[in-house]
DNA sequence: GTTCAAAATATTCCTTTTCATATAATAATG
DNA sequence: CATTATTATATGAAAAGGAATATTTTGAAC
């Protein structure tokens, strides 16, 4: 680099794709070291703790696109990770639940997670975290919802 | 979803994955309409307000990993986009710079960026996108350096 | 200066994602 | 209710992305 005046140094996309970037990597790295992909952490962690996700649902908690989740979904269901099941009162609709195998290893995911987020928190101070997700909650609120 | 009480709500890393991935949804979408995929946008921008950037910085940039940077790039230069250019002093490297028509095609695109960021701005408040500016790069400068 | 290690980029192969569209089911309209 | 529109998911071909490794060049150690 040299004259070092650029457009997106500045730039609040630029920043929260950044900041996004540069703080889950050691996490994602860990996540893939264990053997899962950053997309199948998400499926899992986004089905943990509810009674089933349609794929519509996962989609948008897991920030991915729907053919990309139902084949993702295909692929745990072969693995024995999550059911799939049809909705009897509308039967276009598709629930994804976490088996047992599937929970247990959400679970040790989660607590992986919970410990680097720890470490971060002692790293940034809880105080500065807690001001970023104040603002992350409002923004993601505010921001235009999609199509 | 049902119980809601989902460890991912709460996660910072969720949080700014999320943040980063609504705010720039719709932007994305203009972008995508004008031709250019995101990680092109992504390079035009990196490399706007530079002398030119090797493909290791344009790796960091852009936030990918680096047979992705050398295959755009190669798309790119293709396009007449951008060169190429050994380093002659040590020709490991590559230098990669915006041609004249990069340069209008990064102009036209960053002009599109600003305008979406201060409709941003306008509708988030100044205030608030600061406190945001902020704790996203001390986050960004306190990570963990990659590798 | 040879040899060995490290760094920068390219290449290969394979997986995943994406785009567009198909299929199926439900909702809305006349 | 028959028709049309809309919604939810699946599928298939094409593009992109990623992991591992190869290649080339430089730097270090002796």
């Amino acid at each position: 680099m040299s004259t070092e005046h650029r457009f997106v140094d500045g730039y609040l996309l630029y920043l929260l794709a950044r900041a996004s970037s540069v703080a889950s990597a050691e996490f994602h790295d860990q996540v893939r070291a264990s053997g899962v992909s950053v997309a199948v952490w998400r499926v899992l962690a986004s089905l943990k703790g509810t009674d089933g996700l349609t794929i519509g649902e996962l989609t948008s908690s897991c920030l991915a696109n729907q053919p990309a989740i139902s084949k993702t979904v295909d692929k745990l269901v072969g693995q024995q990770l999550l059911t799939r099941t049809t909705d009897p009162d509308d039967r276009r609709r598709v629930w994804v639940e976490l088996t047992p195998q599937g929970e247990a290893r959400a679970d040790e995911l989660i607590a992986r997670a919970q410990k680097h987020q720890d470490r971060l928190i002692a790293a940034i101070g809880l105080e500065e975290i807690d001001t970023l997700r104040t603002a992350l909650t409002r923004l993601i609120d505010r921001a235009p919802a999609k199509k």
